[in-house]
RNA sequence: GGGCUCGUGGUCUAGUGGUUAUGACACCGCCUUCACACGGCGGAGGUCGAGGGUUCGAAUCCCUCCGAGCCCA
């Protein structure tokens, strides 16, 4: 073995040798199912570090289950539809995609996203993750989006999905539907205008044009200025048409006069009073930005001409009072800059049955707890219902055409899906004769492919089993994924999609914000694999706690390569020593007591690691794996051994030993580092290590006794060490003796070879003086039983003489406190005892149990 | 503005009622000993965000404030 862990040759080798077939999911097999429902990234092209987090954790948890014999799923999907890629396809080829054929502008999508999902999918096999590929799923091909079709039409079918009018955001310049994603905010100046509705009702707006839409006002209802105007109606000026005055909480009384005017729409908060209270649509908006009949006479004025009119208008008359200059925020087009507008247009809709949808979240099992609240909070303050239509392209169609004769609506048939209804006709005429249709442009909403991604990967409409075991995904996306997912379970096939929900965290730069391009603190997976090689960045993921953000370091990239050349440089030392040895039983009962400490140690690390890879927290496992194998094994274990292995004196206990921790350790580690595992592995074993079993505590090797004696033996030989360190002394320097008093078993051999120097043990304590040198008391005792009194109690046991502290540690003590008398138990208090041997010339040093004294 | 989370040596971090607060990185000294200098041994460094409360006892529980972050308005 080389002296030196190359990780990136290793590495390379290893992916180019493993039979991925040994991830492959088998639905015939006889072991316990353990199905993930793995999140389908957007393929944006490059898999970034949040995804390597997410996937990290992921492929800890399929390869751990694997190891404790569950047959695991873990496929990967790839949620394709969606602007940006449309945004990116513009881009590409500098076309609008509403100037081009829409079929060719989706094939101009579908390629672009097949680009980006071979250069993720080589980042992913580039990380070790342990995918199933014959089960991957793409979202933008027709084996996928038929079941999303099929899930439209199912719960149309149960009354779960409708049509209605909902605000669209419309670009009056491109003329456009554009998304929220899509505008900008702009810092601008605005006048307030005053205006005087009536003699006593006078509101406050930024804008005017919009008066002819108004369809009521509100006022707080705690403003006692206005508490006689609620119920009231008032005419409208301009408009002409009279609205009610109404109250809401909303409104804030200190802004303008505190009278607002709500239209049809204005900007998103009219469209929440609007469904609120139930009011009238007025739509004065036509999509090119100019005003319709209903605004009467400025009927064909752009907006802003309407704006210059109605205010000269209401200045004529009297009615505009004041206009101030404030700050305000205007949303506008990403590309143009125009102002945009919010336009009512009939949408499709998914019902929301937010009792049904909190009582379902509560039958699954969050880790952490407390995100289960994030859902609850969110579905709680849900203002309306999923509108899942959207004005674009690159999406799964909408199953559904429009009867041109009777406007009637035709839903798709099963059978009849896939299918693109701007493309294909339906198969039969309208219920009125007609064969004439008008195919539904309006596409999905992308949520409505991903949301059912737990039913696709077990086959439905046929599932084979149900629920599924594990959802993990980011807290990002709780509101969204999260949400629709049990939203959909529910409607589909009234069940919980997962048993389980593990929510991490995301991962932030290294300035501690957010990954970002422009902020320029963006770090690749790639750049990481490069220098310290895909394990190293495992451990980093590995070191985050669950659902908490993790920032990414290099630093603790470079902590875990250190590592790994640490575990290489302990398999080197081991396996040089074990080439021809074959494990026998004999060994075990020699094992000596170094042997017997260590292999106790480790099956008490198997509980807790196994314990905590439960409970996801790979965190605390790995630590715990790290702390074993470098301060245990390797500082202290391989130091005590190394005579038995040089001198073969004794040496088969100390292989066997070796053996056993090697094993144990590269299992364990097997899940989160699976390449230096791997390598280490098929040095001394057959197979992969990945096809082999999780370690089990052996209890038999659970040796108290032993544990005791050699944490000892390590403290005296770390007294020892500093001993020879104070004196400026080698480490491996010879001293003349050194003389153990000890009522353990002390293994003179091993601490021998370890110190270099002869070493004698011996039960007797010859003219030994004791005296307390500290006396701590047990808080955990006194406290419930002297309460208040504690403080005294110790300052009387503080006060005992030296004579007094000493019988103290063998008997009970009277002492007086406050003019009574208690009774002390030994058992109260701690006791550290210094015990000093007369008639020795030798530096003398206590450790917890024992006296060495060494003679150089 | 609402929901959730976090604030611990220089930096990052463990720690949900017990006195002397964990570890890593960085730092300082010593040691090139045959697994490892990407190492070993030793050392220095903290009023646990601020204030108040509960308690015999608070980094830990409660309240208020300050600061940071995420998601949503």
């Amino acid at each position: 073995m080389e002296k030196e862990y190359k990780a990136l040759e290793v590495e390379e080798k290893w992916l180019k040798n493993w039979d991925e077939r040994m991830y492959y999911f088998d639905w015939n097999s006889k072991k316990p199912h353990y199905i993930i429902d793995t999140p389908p990234p957007y393929p944006t092209g490059s898999f970034h570090i949040g995804h390597a987090l997410n996937w990290c954790i992921i492929d800890f948890i399929a390869r751990y289950k694997r190891m404790n014999g569950f047959e695991v799923m873990f496929p990967q999907g790839w949620d394709c539809h969606g602007l940006p890629t449309e945004v990116k396809v513009e881009e590409k080829y500098g076309i609008k995609k509403n100037e081009i054929d829409r079929a060719k502008f989706r094939e101009l999508c579908i390629n672009f996203t097949e680009e980006n999902i071979k250069k993720m999918r080589a980042t992913a096999k580039r990380l070790g993750f342990s995918i199933d590929w014959s089960k991957e799923y793409i979202t933008m091909y027709p084996e996928y989006y038929k079941k999303t079709q099929i899930s439209f039409v199912r719960m149309f079918k149960k009354g779960l999905i409708y049509r209605g009018y909902h605000p669209v955001i419309i670009c009056p310049r491109c003329e456009t539907t554009i998304a929220l994603a899509e505008i900008e905010y702009r810092k601008g100046k605005t006048k307030l205008n005053y205006i005087k509705f009536s003699d006593d009702v006078v509101i406050a707006t930024t804008r005017p044009e919009l008066i002819p839409a108004c369809v009521a006002l509100a006022v707080n209802p705690s403003d006692k200025r206005y508490e006689n105007l609620v119920g009231k109606s008032v005419r409208v000026p301009v408009g002409g048409h009279e609205v009610k005055i109404i109250a809401d909480e909303a409104v804030d009384p200190n802004f303008g006069t505190g009278i607002v005017m709500i239209c049809t729409f204005g900007d998103r908060q009219d469209v929440k009073w609007w469904k609120k209270h139930n009011l009238e649509l007025r739509n004065i908006i036509n999509r090119d930005g100019t005003l319709n009949e209903l605004a009467g006479k400025y009927s064909g004025l752009k907006l802003s001409e309407a704006r210059i009119k109605i205010i000269e208008d209401l200045k004529a008359q009297g009615r505009v009072l004041k206009q101030e200059e404030i700050e305000n925020n205007v949303g506008v087009c990403w590309r143009c800059k125009t102002p945009v507008e919010i336009f009512p247009a009939e949408q499709w809709f998914v019902k929301v049955d937010k009792e049904k949808v909190i009582e379902m979240a509560k039958k699954i099992r969050w880790v952490p707890e407390y995100m289960l609240d994030r859902l609850i909070a969110w579905v709680e303050s849900m203002e309306w219902d999923w509108v899942i239509s959207r004005q674009r392209i690159f999406a799964t169609p909408i199953p559904v055409w429009y009867c041109k004769n009777c406007g009637k609506i035709m839903v798709a048939e099963e059978e009849w899906l896939p299918v693109d209804p701007t493309k294909q006709k339906p198969p039969r005429n309208c219920e009125c004769g007609s064969g004439e249709f008008e195919g539904e442009k309006d596409v999905l909403d992308t949520w409505m492919d991903s949301s059912i991604t737990p039913l696709a990967i077990v086959g439905w409409p046929e599932p084979k089993e149900y629920p599924v075991s594990l959802r993990p995904q980011g807290h990002d996306i709780i509101r969204t994924w999260a949400f629709y997912t049990i939203l959909r379970s529910s409607a589909l096939v009234n069940e919980i999609p997962w048993k389980e929900i593990v929510i991490n965290g995301i991962v932030f730069g290294e300035d501690g914000r957010k990954m970002s391009k422009s902020i320029g603190n963006v770090i690749s997976p790639e750049e990481v694999i490069e220098k310290y090689g895909a394990d190293a960045l495992r451990q980093w993921a590995a070191s985050g706690v669950i659902g908490e953000d993790l920032i990414f370091t290099w630093r603790d990239v470079v902590a875990g390569s250190r590592f790994q050349q640490k575990l290489w440089s302990v398999a080197r030392f081991v396996l040089s020593h074990i080439s021809d040895y074959e494990p026998k039983e004999e060994d075990i009962e020699r094992l000596r007591i170094a042997d017997r400490w260590i292999i106790s140690k480790l099956n008490k690390l198997i509980a807790f690691v196994r314990e905590n890879m439960e409970k996801y927290r790979f965190d605390e496992a790995l630590k715990a794996i790290k702390g074993f194998v470098w301060y245990e094994f390797a500082d202290n274990y391989i130091e005590l051994v190394k005579g038995r292995l040089y001198s073969g004196l004794e040496s088969n206990s100390a292989k066997f030993t070796l053996r056993y921790v090697l094993d144990r350790v590269i299992r364990l580690l097997a899940p989160i580092i699976p390449f230096i595992t791997e390598e280490i592995w098929s040095k001394f074993e057959k197979d992969s290590v990945h096809v082999q079993s999780y370690p089990e505590v052996e209890e038999k090797f659970i040796d108290e006794d032993a544990e005791k004696v050699g944490e000892e033996m390590k403290e005296i030989l770390s007294a020892i060490r500093k001993f020879k360190h104070d004196r400026g002394l080698a480490l491996n320097a010879p001293l003349k003796k050194i003389i153990v008093f000890s009522l353990l078993d002390i293994d003179t051999l091993d601490l021998g070879f370890a110190t270099n120097s002869e070493v004698e043990l011996t039960r007797e304590l010859p003219e030994m003086k004791e005296e307390v040198r500290k006396l701590k008391p047990k808080f955990q005792i006194l406290g419930p039983m002297f309460k208040d009194r504690v403080k005294e109690i110790v300052r009387a046991v503080e006060r005992l003489s030296t004579a007094e502290k000493l019988k103290l540690t063998k008997e009970p003590l009277i002492v007086t406190v406050d003019g009574d008398k208690v009774e002390l138990k030994p058992e109260w208090f701690d006791f550290e005892i210094a015990r000093t041997v007369e008639g020795v010339e030798a530096e003398r040093i206590e450790t917890q149990n024992s006296v060495v004294l060494v003679l150089c």
